[in-house]
DNA sequence: GAAAGCTCTAAGCGCTTGCTCACCAGCAGG
DNA sequence: CCTGCTGGTGAGCAAGCGCTTAGAGCTTTC
């Protein structure tokens, strides 16, 4: 059980890609209020003070708030999307991708469940054209988990009879994670991502061993 | 296949225990501007203007905009926890009950997706004490899917190494449904009850028939 | 050492928000 | 015909919103 490229979830830091180091701590201070209130309940001035500075200083690195969400949006549906893709083109049979795919998916969700949070949840607060491109990228998400199921079907490793649905349901499973995520924090991501690999092996039929 | 009883998602009416005329028609625009928009963007005008309405007619039936989600949010988990229990409280073996309460809670959020995401995901818009009142209510509902796998596992039906694990992802799955539902509009609430049902039962491992 | 360029601030503009208040239509009872 | 009650309206208030603008401090450049 060591096939399938497993870590991706964790990396130097969250947001070290974002450039000027004012820019990356309104980032963070956006992100931990749209997850903690929602979007539409933050200010920009709540963002600009968690990051120490004053409201207007918001408008020297982002034109509007609603670029922060892009922003955010667009880096996190890549993490996820990265995540996924590596899994799923990972060596080993389908049923080991499936739950390297989910172990790591979910792991992230829990572990990074603030971001995750803004990431699933406040996409309809982005404008058309953002959310449309946005959607892409979900799009390429799902084809990740599909290809999956299609594989160990076609292989005979799983038993599906509904893909499409199997595959939205198995994202969906994960992508909640993010929401009851450390209401209680009795369990670790880690120990997240194992229960719920089981799980979705189960739902695709898996046998327990070679197929 | 008949013995846990079934339907319960579908009542005459919706909103039907909402008492003044007036007052069900805000209340049901509520929900479907909350539902759209979430319940921070929403403004009272719009309330008002989609019952036809003066934004001033509002507070003759509801002291505050948060007492309108108050009692939606209240009268949705009511609804939620009632599909529950009596699927929970139904005849049968485990695994008949279980797949009979995943159907009815999935093709609740389904049906009423609109009101199941307010229900679902704009809790915390709600204030302490309002919020700790529905946290119970949640509760309750988590106890029924809990026990309905505690028998199951005690009758040798089913096979759940983590009962409270497989019961957040159980009612997780189900939840979810809000969120994504009739975004494409290909399958109706029964298809993806009876998807979800199948689904759940392979969760826990239960033997296809008679155990 | 003055000019130019960034980053950031204090103050505030125009607008929208949740909510209130004075008032009014329709209808019962006498 | 007046009275009182219920359920509604139009106008508007105080507060808070996203965002702008004039300018201050600090480097860098020549």
């Amino acid at each position: 059980m060591a096939a399938a490229k497993d870590d991706s979830a964790g990396e130097d830091r969250p947001w070290g890609e974002v450039a000027p180091e004012a820019a990356r701590r309104l980032l963070i201070a956006a992100v931990d209020a749209f997850a903690e209130r929602g979007y539409h309940a933050t200010t920009t001035r709540d963002i600009a003070g968690r990051a120490g500075m004053s409201p207007a200083a918001l408008y020297i690195h982002y034109k509007t708030k609603e670029e922060l969400l892009y922003r955010i949006s667009r880096i996190g549906h890549e993490k996820a999307v990265e995540i996924l893709r590596t899994a799923a083109e990972g060596e080993g049979g389908a049923a080991e991708r499936l739950a390297c795919a989910v172990r790591s998916f979910v792991r992230w969700h829990a572990g990074q469940h603030t971001t995750a949070r803004v990431v699933q949840y406040e996409l309809d607060a982005l404008g058309a054209e953002s959310r449309a491109e946005i959607v892409t990228l979900r799009r390429q998400a799902d084809a990740q988990v599909r290809v999956i199921l299609d594989d160990g079907v076609a292989a005979g490793e799983f038993d599906v009879p509904d893909i499409p649905g199997t595959t939205l349901a198995v994202l969906s499973l994960c992508i909640d994670v993010a929401r009851w995520f450390n209401a209680a924090g009795r369990r670790t991501p880690d120990e997240v991502g194992t229960l719920y690999a089981d799980l979705v092996l189960r739902m695709v039929g898996a046998k327990p061993a070679g197929g």
